[in-house]
DNA sequence: AAAGATTGATTTCTCAATCTTT
DNA sequence: AAAGATTGAGAAATCAATCTTT
């Protein structure tokens, strides 16, 4: 019960940190900066219902997130030809910029607020103790 | 790298299903529950911000979340006789019983999911990993 | 003036209901 | 009818500004 509650404070502590030096650094929401690394892993266009299970988000708050972000001309979205029941989310050229000037800072701020305080045994450690109940959600 | 993904969404999984379980068995969310039971473990009045410090939130929304409760009456609120700029939180007969209602179903759901991915010793070596971060955010 | 707390405005997430295409 | 996505309405968190007491 110890280790529940110290993991959800450092997860607490560390995403507020880091969404902080994200905003201030580049203007980026952490949400926002995650649509950008999961269309960039992707490597090509990603439906909307597929980018709302990869962000952890209902289909509704997917939705609202590009919404925004086509707002700010940071993505596109298209009806795909094949089955224009769905639709299609790619970055525009301005959104790839972005991430790559976001890429680094945020990668820093993992760094310095996470990963400075695990050695390479205990990040694999902590990984093998989280990836079973990160994988759990499957039932 | 992967450690940090993995972290991130081990939590948010485990989270997503404990807020579904406890507002589906008590219809308390995970906010609530947690104010009960800060100030179950203070065994006495609490200061609104010390509150919002305890439960990892802005001050402002500390005040909302106590306003909601004491609708629904479940907190009272009470200014400090001492110095009336302080607020004092405490349970109510009907929260305490509240909470008594629903811990046992969130510690099982906890142990459901969570604590049974780990031993002992696992979850020890869990709590070494995250505690130095989780302590992290002074300075 | 500073400390403690609250309020107003804004942002964001969620469920249920709806719309479109298959 | 079912699948995919969006919209309306409501809940909740945050910052900056404000109010009260010290």
């Amino acid at each position: 019960m110890a280790a529940w509650q110290t993991f959800l404070r450092a997860q607490s502590t560390v995403l507020h940190i880091l969404e902080q030096e994200l905003q201030a650094a580049v203007g980026l929401s952490l949400a926002w900066y995650d649509v950008l690394v999961q269309l960039r892993l992707a490597r090509r266009p990603v439906r909307a219902g597929e980018l709302s299970d990869l962000l952890l988000l209902s289909p509704s708050a997917g939705t609202r997130l590009v919404d925004r972000m086509v707002a700010k001309g940071l993505v596109t979205r298209t009806p795909s030809s094949d089955d224009r029941r769905v639709v299609l989310i790619e970055p525009t050229d301005r959104g790839v910029d972005t991430l790559r000037q976001a890429a680094p800072i945020h990668v820093a701020g993992i760094t310095r607020h996470f990963t400075r305080f695990l050695d390479t045994a205990q990040a694999a450690e902590l990984e093998a103790l989280l990836g079973p109940i990160a994988d759990s959600s499957n039932h």
